[in-house]
DNA sequence: ATATAAGCGAGACGGTACGTCACGTCTTTAG
DNA sequence: CTAAAGACGTGACGTACCGTCTCGCTTATAT
């Protein structure tokens, strides 16, 4: 495919943004992808056709809505981007995230419904976690860096973000993420728990 | 109801075998009812009408499974249970979570799968959650410890523990889990970083 | 399947019943299980499950309308049940065959449609050709009696019908049958190769 | 248009060979306008321009197997062609049908089935039904032609045409429809109603 | 022991959502 | 600038599977 068809570059965003409107009406997971194609005013074999299916609808939503993040993280001025020390990064990355997750709690909800086990393969899921792979991997030699990232990862998790900021907001998550990333940061001198080789 | 019928016993006992022998051939998560009850060689209503639905059985199967580690906090011999100080305890819960999950990989799998978003109040996970709560309350009063908790109970997420003992075995899901528990015990000069049996 | 639980007889019958509607309304074909599961008021997979397939509704709607005639050449009075010699039994069918069409005209389109080329197996359609292909044997041993049969039975094709009754109304098509009939009598001293009008 | 360009030319061959293979090789109706659009090496938008539809594609095949017998019928010699009697022109068209629908059952097949309920209005159908009309009503004013025409060209329906071949060859459905043609000749001394062997 | 009522077993049933298919259209590009 | 190529749009179809419901039978209890 060289390039993308006026009318499919159209349709596409209308898929996408009934998806969003419909994603924002109704917070429970019963959205049937008739009713996205309904709303966009497609029919559905446009939906299977440029999405290839329900989970890939999702999650291109979401790769689109983690564009920005991507891109600081590549290109962007520290602490995101390259040039701060790790640990800097690490702190910047999840409050990136944090927020992320605070305005698309249900995007990621349905995200993590449609994707179900299929979301270690998810590209903007694998992007996150070989970011994070390589800052632990740099701050905490002693960790399993590959192993701490997923966990990492697992502290967005739709339900549990959607109960977090249900309770206490965007801020409570944040603050929670953010006191838990620095207990990976490796001790200071006054740190007296000095991990094993 | 006085007692249980022998029938229905032995029934709900050949339900459950049927399912684990269907979560031990298929990694795949494509398990259905109907899959299950064939297998069982029962009619699909016995099984709702045990388990109540689809989740209920796995729910129900998980609970049997993890019967030990409840008994064994409650009322078992320190670390895992009352008695020792809370960073042992935590370190020893966790180390049990791993070997449970280590064993447990596709049942954790179908658990995550059928109870889809409403796992947080799968009644073993908010027993495991409270237990965590607590620790880690106890540890770390400077952390979200209800948030923390749902976090590191996020680390034996179906998805990553399968991966990890696919590529190290039930040893480095040990060893990651427990390393990064470390983490979270508050720096005491007279507490080693490896704190042994 | 000893008998037929009695919410699905009810349901069955609304099915039929809301085909009927959907044929009587709409001439034209595109009568989609959809429409025929919204009238009548089921789930799309129950029609499929009664039926089978969209052929098997309507095979199963035109073999509900043929039952009275099937009846009546089995045990019926003469000239159309047994007894009458078989000139008068051919006569007797072909125009209990030209009232059923010209009654049922948009379901024999429906039918034609749906069944497409399998609708030499359709039940209803085997037993009128074999009926007729006895009778053809008695009168005219020097016939090709199956075929003739075939041929006879193609009279009352779906698209004739209508494109007749439209030029000429059921009167017509009684009228041309019984001429064309005719022909295939043998000839007797009484009865002419050329009926008199 | 003045003059059919040379690639033009070219692809409508083509295609039409194409179909005729897919014919020839599956007999079972399902052949979509995408293999033959393969299959030809050309693009699908080709054949939806040059044949308008499916049912285009199929109806100008036909209009082609069919271009010898309508010049005979127009300009050959008798008794195909003009100038034998009527009686004698019935039954050498009906045979001249007979040969083509042998020697092209599964096109017949894929014409009725693509055509569905318009095939009424092909011109083949309809030129072919005209001549039968005038021929009937010369010879039997007292039957209704137009019907009795339609009827006969019924007589040629690809599903029973291939049964009969496939239960008899080509001879059977010759033998057959002369049989049946001659119960439409009026009857003459010299020409019995009961045709001998 | 037998009749009767309560409840269980088996799976057919009801319905929703999914993904497929193949027709016909429309945009893009090559000649 | 015309025609080829095929990506695109579309909606009906049939399927899978969950949870419900009905019917027949088994088990416990009363006589």
């Amino acid at each position: 495919m060289t390039t993308e068809r006026a009318d499919a570059a159209r349709n596409r965003a209308m898929i996408l943004r009934a998806t969003e409107d419909l994603l924002t009406y109704r917070e429970a997971m019963p959205i049937s992808v008739d009713s996205i194609a309904a709303r966009a005013g497609v029919g559905k074999g446009t939906v299977f056709r440029r999405f290839g299916s329900r989970s890939g609808l999702f999650r291109e939503l979401l790769a689109e809505r983690a564009t920005r993040i991507g891109e600081q993280i590549s290109h962007g001025p520290p602490p995101l981007g390259p040039g701060a020390p790790p640990g800097d990064r690490l702190l910047a990355f999840l409050d990136a995230l944090a927020d992320l997750a605070a305005t698309n709690a249900t995007l990621l909800a349905a995200h993590a419904m449609a994707c179900a086990a299929g979301r270690h393969d998810d590209p903007t899921y694998r992007r996150w976690h070989e970011h994070l792979r390589q800052l632990v991997g740099q701050l905490r030699p002693d960790l399993d860096a590959g192993y701490v990232a997923h966990v990492l990862l697992g502290a967005f998790d739709a339900e549990l973000v959607r109960r977090t900021i249900a309770d206490g907001g965007g801020d409570r998550l944040r603050a929670a993420v953010r006191a838990l990333a620095r207990c990976l940061l490796p001790p200071g001198p006054e740190r007296s728990c000095r991990p094993g080789p």
